[in-house]
DNA sequence: CTGCTTGCAAACTCTTTGCAGAGCT
DNA sequence: AGCTCTGCAAAGAGTTTGCAAGCAG
């Protein structure tokens, strides 16, 4: 993810106002490594901004990921968008178990997109998931 | 997708009994090429089952990928489930804008996970996914 | 007959929207 | 000052759950 000064600089030159919350969640998603959803964005905030609504967090993580300063996970199989500050190319490992995701090193050099299969497509932007179970779920599905 | 002869086979090994409910979704299942959402279903089902609950729909369709007969297909961003009645391995191309999704062949001969990469997770399954714009989108992108 | 299944309504989760007041620039 | 942003409450979409009546095996 970018800096901190240069996410506020591209937010004004949109337009769009520096307010103390979204400061505060860029700053959180900046020292996250991992790959949270809006819930957990606002409950990592409460203790420093108690007051701040789901709403702003919802916004702001909307505002970010459209203008490219954090990225939108695909291919996992949950309910929430989870968020993704690792902006550099990157696979995911997900477990089906727990929705544990962690990062791997990008695998896709051999995955190139011929012409004539992108069937038109403009394509921006690929992802590769393995899906799975982590270590701690297979060692409880094997006691059950 | 298995034919529906053996998909009912599998329901009654499981204990599950073949409802005219869930013999015609499989039927509508088996015809599908694309990657419908419960409401595709259901919205199918209507002319010739115009008294089925959504809440059978629902059911049948966790049952069927529960036992491995349809694929689930997840983006984050879009707010239902699709199913996948194609279950052999291949990739998917995704449109930002309209959520237009078409299967192409798969590409993942080069993307083999390393042991040392998969870190202990057991995968069963992987996707990769291409995100983009299809025609019709770009052209309406570019008009506007 | 037994017990799984259906369908209704209600509950739930995640996210977006409308709006009045507050706060950036 | 002007316009965006915040936070609340409510709305919305998709899905699951509880339960009484129905039906497959």
């Amino acid at each position: 993810m970018k800096s901190i000064e240069e996410v506020i600089k591209l937010f004004r030159q949109k337009g769009l106002k520096i307010t103390p919350q979204r400061r505060a969640i860029f700053e959180i998603l900046h020292e996250n490594g991992s790959h949270p959803n809006a819930e957990d964005i606002y409950k990592g905030l409460n203790s420093n901004m108690p007051d701040i609504s789901r709403t702003t967090v919802y916004n702001t993580l909307r505002e970010l990921n459209k203008l490219g300063v954090i990225g939108v996970v695909r291919n996992a199989g949950e309910d929430s968008i989870r968020y993704d500050p690792k902006t550099e190319n990157h696979d995911h490992i997900y477990c089906l178990q727990c929705g544990r995701l962690i990062d791997i090193e990008s695998e896709n050099k051999g995955v190139e997109l011929s012409n004539e299969k992108s069937r038109g497509f403009q394509i921006v932007e690929q992802q590769i998931t393995f899906i799975g179970y982590c270590p701690d779920c297979q060692k409880e599905r094997k006691n059950s």
